[in-house]
DNA sequence: CGGTAAACGAGACGGTACGTCCTGTCTTGAT
DNA sequence: ATCAAGACAGGACGTACCGTCTCGTTTACCG
């Protein structure tokens, strides 16, 4: 994933089992200590490797914990349950269920932060995470059209667009709800949330 | 505002134009450097400060910088434009364009990150930033409902529910839009926004 | 002792109790302390005195160890015992009872090492401390001449050469066998020094 | 001299060109700003090594200036003059010299002062300095009975007690010399002194 | 199978920032 | 004018990490 294939024919070749080693250490670390007080060297400590080694294939703290972070949101899945409010709660849930755990909180916004002043963080974060997972709103959206629950879209640039207003919408909603306000996101609030985003404002208080 | 009130009586007067001067030099040095390459120590050389007058104040770098981030937030202010469709598209761009601004972009993230793990940090955060602009959810909604626009809430309990839930979706598209995704909140943007925010999925796309 | 004598007639006039607790509590420092990790802060509030009346009267850490040790050395005697080996031996013995106190030996060896860089410190050192004790020497050397066990010198210059140097061997003897080498100078010390001060190496292992 | 032989095979190694280029260093800053002001970070700076370095190797101030004027003392030499008078004229000659310096005046009495608290700073000086200048007394004195000038000492004890008599008497009467009186150890100074120490105080005066 | 070249562990290195401590000065209100 | 109290500018402390480097060693491939 990080790896920019060397191409050496030659030499001892790298371990693969370091990689994973180091990604696991990393999400550890991030569980025991929180981003602020995570060292590469004591990831490297943990992962029983060098740190010369970690270095080879990291460039530095952010891009290991965007790697480390990313793999978490891989298992997100968009089940069927019938209805697009019920396919929307069903992946809210589970997308608050990831960032309750401590290494998605402790590294995502931190990496966030630094990504405002690098942009190659930025698109790193953006390539690993965030259009990874757009995926989702497309399923969803497609699903809800099929069943009619939501018209077509005028075009495919009003279909980016759309795509792009929903993900900041649910994502940023989430994260907020999990991070500053610091409450759970759980099936009340999802609720509530999810009659917002398809009634609009005039349906919250129902 | 960070002072613990130590009601000394008797002693050198700490001075009140430091604390000006230190939060002022944390955004100019939170422009040019980012978070992670701000240093106390440079941030105490800007203000023409010693940094034992810092540390005397604020306990590490968050809290300076919730502090000194938090002031930007306080000239938010909700015009009445007529509508509550106006009123939320006024305040949101409001919003957007604080940000935009470096400080805030570079500090905010950071220590969000950071309260994840911090529980007195994250009372600061919602002490100083959140709750403080909850005011303009408040005052729109009760706008929103003199103009008939909104049922009132069904009680108090509802009422507060439904703040933070718009508090949350609001405040995390943006910020979502903004650092994540890293596009301009513009006013096109925030058409979208307020439209789905009102109407709900359904017209998203008209 | 280290008033320049400020001659002000007006005002609230210093405290004379003062300066007697900010030097016993220089000696007390000294002793839990040691010179190194001696503080004026510290002093000034076992004294039960503000850090500026201590200022106001000392320019700093030396001058301020200086007098405070050298009102240890002022209690030193020659008795008349009879002769002079008798006298040498109950002055040394003395003046190593001295050196063996704790507040003596922190404080002597510290500001005498500032002073090779420090002419005035090295003044003040010779005025309160050296040239104080010479008394001791002249007083010894008078009862020797007087008991026909020295001859008298050859001139006012032979003596005063006579009595520098005796005063740098007995007290650099003293001080090295006390500091440097870190043994008692004991009554056996004692005798063995002052059978090869009077009598020569020959002497020495009679 | 400094290194406890941490004995690690792996890593890499040590530069020795560190070692010295410190100990240089700390000698240089020694002379230009003396004990007081001499700081880690300064020497470091002026050695082209980071403090890291410095601090892995030596613990605190005391212990690298001891190290740094040890090697001072290791150049004096007993040359052979003819008699026991002419052998101490010119080895009391030689220390002081090297007395004379101010990178010795200023470090010398700073760490005998701080090891009156420090039994193992103590015993770095008495290795390092003290004990391994002893030679000198030893190889006079064993050059002073074939000469027939001396008789041998009793026994061993008694040799002993002798020697560290002599030590103390010879290098006190030089250091109280130079650095309390702070006039010169010179030619007709150590005549005079070593007139009294071989024949005893009545031949001071001659 | 033996040589070669890269990866590896270990840890020293130059460097930067940390947060604390002390110095010597100052500013207050009270004496 | 002096005092107690304590804030202040300044600077050194000793520590912790960073990211690089230099070792000696290991391990795959390639001739």
């Amino acid at each position: 994933m990080q790896s920019r294939t060397p191409a050496s024919r030659t030499g001892r070749p790298r371990s693969a089992a370091a990689d994973a080693a180091i990604l696991a250490a990393t999400r550890q670390a991030l569980v025991e200590l929180g981003w602020s007080r995570l060292t590469l060297g004591d990831v490297a400590t943990r992962a029983g490797v060098a740190k010369t080694t970690l270095y080879r294939r990291w460039a530095g703290k952010h891009e290991l914990v965007v790697d480390a972070v990313a793999e978490l949101f891989d298992e997100l899945q968009l089940p069927d349950r019938g209805s697009l409010a019920a396919d929307i709660e069903g992946v809210v849930l589970q997308f608050a269920a990831i960032l309750a755990r401590p290494e998605a909180k402790s590294g995502l916004m931190a990496v966030v932060a630094e990504s405002t002043r690098d942009e190659a963080l930025r698109e790193r974060i953006r390539a690993s995470i965030v259009d990874r997972q757009k995926r989702l709103v497309l399923e969803g959206r497609a699903r809800a059209e099929a069943r009619g629950e939501l018209p077509p879209p005028a075009g495919p640039e009003e279909a980016a667009r759309t795509v792009d207003l929903i993900f900041d919408v649910v994502a940023g909603a989430v994260v907020h709800r999990t991070l500053v306000s610091a409450e759970p996101a759980d099936e009340a609030w999802v609720r509530g949330f999810t009659r917002v985003l398809l009634g609009g404002l005039g349906a919250a208080s129902t």
